[in-house]
DNA sequence: TTAAACTTTCCTGTAGCAGGAGAGTAAAGA
DNA sequence: TCTTTACTCTCCTGCTACAGGAAAGTTTAA
C-alpha cells in the first residue's frame, strides 16, 4: 500500500511515516517504476507500535531498542521491563520537578494581590531569585 | 563589565547570555574598540530575572513579556499574576498527562514477569495499541 | 615576551517532526 | 481521451533554546 493508507491506519502522519523511512527504523520496500514507497501489512504493525510508544513518550532511540526487542523472537521480556521502569522513574523524576515548580508558582500568585497597583511580589522574586539548592 | 563575570554573577552560560543578546532580550553596550559587549549592573539584574524566570519553566517568549512588565514602572501586577496563574494551568495539564502515563506504565510492567521468557505483556500492549481517548 | 585566559563571529547539531515548493503519478469523472 | 483532483516524491527551511567548536583577535598575568 502506499504511504498515505500506511499513514491513516497507524494512526500517523504522512510527514511522520517519511521520517521513520528516512532514519532508518521503518524502511518499506519501494516500488521502482514509481519510486513511491510501498508498505507491507508488517510495517504497518511497526509503525502503530512506535505510535504507541511514542504516546508513551518514548523517544525514538529508545523506540528503535523496543522495536528491536519486539522483532527479535528470542529476547527476554526482562529487557523490555527494564526500559519500562527506567522510563518510570524518568516520569518521576518529571513529576517532582514540577510539581516543586507548581507549588512555587501558587505561593508566589496567592501572595499578590493582582490589582492595579504595580507592586508585584512575583516580580520581586524573579529580581531576586533564590540561589539554587541543587 | 565583560560577558564572563555577567554570565558568572547570572548563574548563565556565556553562551546562553550571548544568544540573549543575539535575539534581543538583553542587549549590552558594545566596546567600540576591542567590539567586546559591556554589560552593566542594570543587565546582570535582567539577567539573573530572566534566569530565574526560566527556572521556573516560562519560554523565552513569556520571559520577553515578564520583563518587559518588569521594566514597566507602570504596569499593574494583574498581568503578571494572569501570567502566572496560566503557567499553572499549563503545568497542571502537564501533571495530569504525565500521571495517566505513569499509572499506564506502572500497570505494564507489574504485568510483566521480567523473567527469561520471550512473552512480553508490554510489547503486547504496544502491538495492539488501544485507540486513543482523544 | 610569551603564554594562558577571554572574547568575537560564524557554522553546525540537537529532537522530532511540520510546512511548503516544484515536479511527477494515479485515479476518477466527463 | 482529456482533465481535474488527489497523491506522492525530494529537497529545503523552521521550530526551541541553546551547546560545541573553529579561527581569529584581545587582555591579563607571569
Amino acid at each position: 500500500m502506499k504511504i498515505g493508507q500506511a499513514a491513516s491506519l497507524s494512526g500517523l502522519t504522512v510527514k511522520t511515516v517519511r521520517y521513520y523511512a528516512d532514519i532508518g527504523m521503518v524502511v518499506p520496500a519501494v516500488n521502482k517504476q514509481t519510486g513511491y514507497r510501498d508498505y507491507a501489512a508488517d510495517d504497518v504493525a511497526k509503525l502503530r507500535f512506535i505510535g504507541a510508544a511514542r504516546r508513551f513518550d518514548f523517544s525514538i532511540a529508545a523506540c528503535r531498542d523496543l522495536l528491536s526487542l519486539f522483532q527479535d523472537r528470542n529476547r527476554s521480556s526482562a529487557e523490555v521491563k527494564a526500559l519500562t521502569l527506567e522510563k518510570i522513574s524518568e516520569i518521576d523524576e518529571k513529576l517532582q520537578e514540577l510539581t516543586g515548580l507548581r507549588d512555587q508558582l501558587v505561593h508566589l500568585a496567592s501572595s499578590c494581590s493582582g490589582d492595579e497597583r504595580p507592586d508585584c511580589p512575583i516580580l520581586d522574586a524573579f529580581a531576586n531569585p533564590q540561589p539554587d539548592p541543587d
